[in-house]
DNA sequence: CTGTTAGCGCTTTCAG
DNA sequence: CTGAAAGCGCTAACAG
């Protein structure tokens, strides 16, 4: 039973009423007797009534009410932290998160993009791993509110909150040189934006700490590909004391490999991680504080979403890293 | 410019045809001449067309390709990963998972997950934290594919995915005194479905470990909450040297309460997180395979949106939880 | 307080 | 190969 779907008219029919009548009482609109009132009331209960948000939105012409965002993937934690810090902040000015997550494949993350934006969503909260976001100036200029997390917008103007991954790669290896370590090495990856970002911070500062040694191994963002990383710098003749690890899976999987080397090496993580204090020594940190991007990313969307049509500048927030130095 | 949505009537009249010659290029369909194919596709990317996928989904009574997804929150490792596994399988079956979160909000996630079926998903994968579903009824007899993921479906029929959590509780007790332990602490949470469970496990494992004695502390389901128990209980005569944290940001709390008490106290956690082993001592911990959930629950969901009407069986499958003991 | 009309953007159906 | 008509469910705008 009621395998059809179940529409305004259906309820109007039973509660001996035009369809207005119902949708002034879904909407809490005046304009209704109490009787009548009570009679539709009664009739969307006993019929199971949902009203359809697709035909609302449609006819609105957007779906109020909700932001997209869209991240590589749900699982590393600084991801997850930053959704649900975004998440609290956007509910509190009254709408809904929806989340997608594009599994670090660009195509997909256009088109999740492009359908979030296309489902009536009026803002779009993008932490973007593709290199070009030129596909999106039609709806930039349909007055939707993007907003880059994490990378900036490519060959196209919008918003971003960025954090300056070259000068933390450079703090964290100031800290290893400073606690006297003179063969150390990075663990990172060219995969992804961030990541080679902070490689290339890590190169640039090799010069300036003389006369330690600085070696760079790239790999696969996986523990595994940290392990391997790790392992390969630990086995060699003249391994690091020092490492700084550019990704938390990096991190878990050098860790891993020191473990079972036995050495002791000093470990500085480019992402923090709630247990890094924990660890026996403890492993320094460059944190990307995820509460001061979240507000500023929550800030420049609601911001686009209230402009409307005046298109106003185009904000760039850059977050500085906070080096956390632990143990010593 | 642009400013106003462009249709595909805009498109139509720009390239000189009808409406449906454009929708017929926009979908693949084939009865559009390569001239007039061509037309078309130079005014759609012209006028930077992006057909409403609102409009779309309100003519086919459906958003097709897309599933929801309702998490408690983003952060916690346990959700966040099995987001990601559960939006791999999704997404290898070719439609897009969209999640929100709830926020630990019973009247939020009520409304997210009406809104989502309202929204025309044809599936919804359900963490739920609420205790009663019935107001699900109707989305489920129009057809709609609900699956619920670690507490079970109150007062509704539906598919579920659940994890022995007793029995994981009192595994975790049984390690602790195996290895010895006769004060044994559980610190733990009534707020959620899983957490009490836990607990209850704990409890009904009580007797049958004596002579050791446990206590049970609950908190608040955060690292402080975790961090106070942990403390009350080391500062206290007879302080414990076995702990079972029931949640992992207990477990974090508490093992930052053991180290600022310089005690050796083992601890089991409920739920294992990445650097569980890269402690010292080594945190054992009662493991829920995300990919043994994952594969479950996608396959449950998955079936539910084949099954079209016939109303098959309801399917509840429970997963026992791994002890993994480490160190020692 | 209540109802009628019209139309949002798209696609199904049926004619050419 | 192409187009015209009709309608999905809902709500503004306008009667009554």
């Amino acid at each position: 039973m009621a395998r059809d779907r179940v529409t305004i008219n259906d309820v109007a029919r039973a509660a001996n009423v035009s369809a207005m009548s119902v949708s002034r009482v879904l909407n809490g609109r005046p304009g209704v007797g109490k009787q009548t009132r009570k009679r539709i009331e009664e009739a969307v209960e006993e019929l199971g009534f949902r009203p359809s948000a697709l035909a609302v939105g449609f006819r609105q012409g957007r779906l109020l009410g909700s932001v997209g965002m869209i991240i590589p993937r749900a699982d590393p934690p600084l991801f997850s932290s930053l959704a649900a810090e975004i998440d609290e902040r956007i509910a509190s000015a009254g709408l809904t998160t929806v989340m997608a997550s594009s599994g670090r494949n660009a195509e997909r993350e256009r088109s999740l993009a492009r359908g979030f934006l296309a489902m009536g969503f009026e803002g779009l909260l993008l932490f973007s791993e593709d290199d070009d976001h030129a596909y999106l100036q039609p709806e930039l200029d349909r007055g939707k509110s993007i907003v880059f997390l994490g990378s900036p917008p490519r060959n196209v103007r919008a918003p971003s909150v960025l954090v300056d991954n070259r000068a933390g790669a450079v703090d964290a290896l100031g800290l290893l040189a400073r606690r006297g370590h003179r063969r150390i090495a990075v663990v990172g990856s060219e995969a992804t934006y961030q990541a080679s970002e902070r490689v290339a911070g890590a190169r640039e500062a090799m010069g300036d700490l003389a006369p330690a040694e600085v070696q760079v191994v790239t790999t696969e963002i996986t523990t595994e590909g940290g392990y391997r990383a790790g392992r390969s710098l630990l086995d060699a003749p003249g391994a690091p004391t020092g490492i700084l690890c550019t990704n938390y899976l990096l991190t878990v999987g050098t860790l891993r490999a020191i473990r079972d080397s036995g050495r002791h090496v000093e470990v500085v993580s480019f992402d923090d991680f709630d247990t890094a204090d924990l660890l026996t020594p403890p492993v320094s940190a460059i944190s990307q504080d995820p509460h001061a991007i979240a507000e500023q990313a929550s800030q420049l969307l609601l911001q686009g979403l209230d402009a409307g049509d005046r298109d106003a500048q185009v904000t760039t927030v850059t977050i500085h890293p906070r080096l956390l130095a632990r143990g010593a």
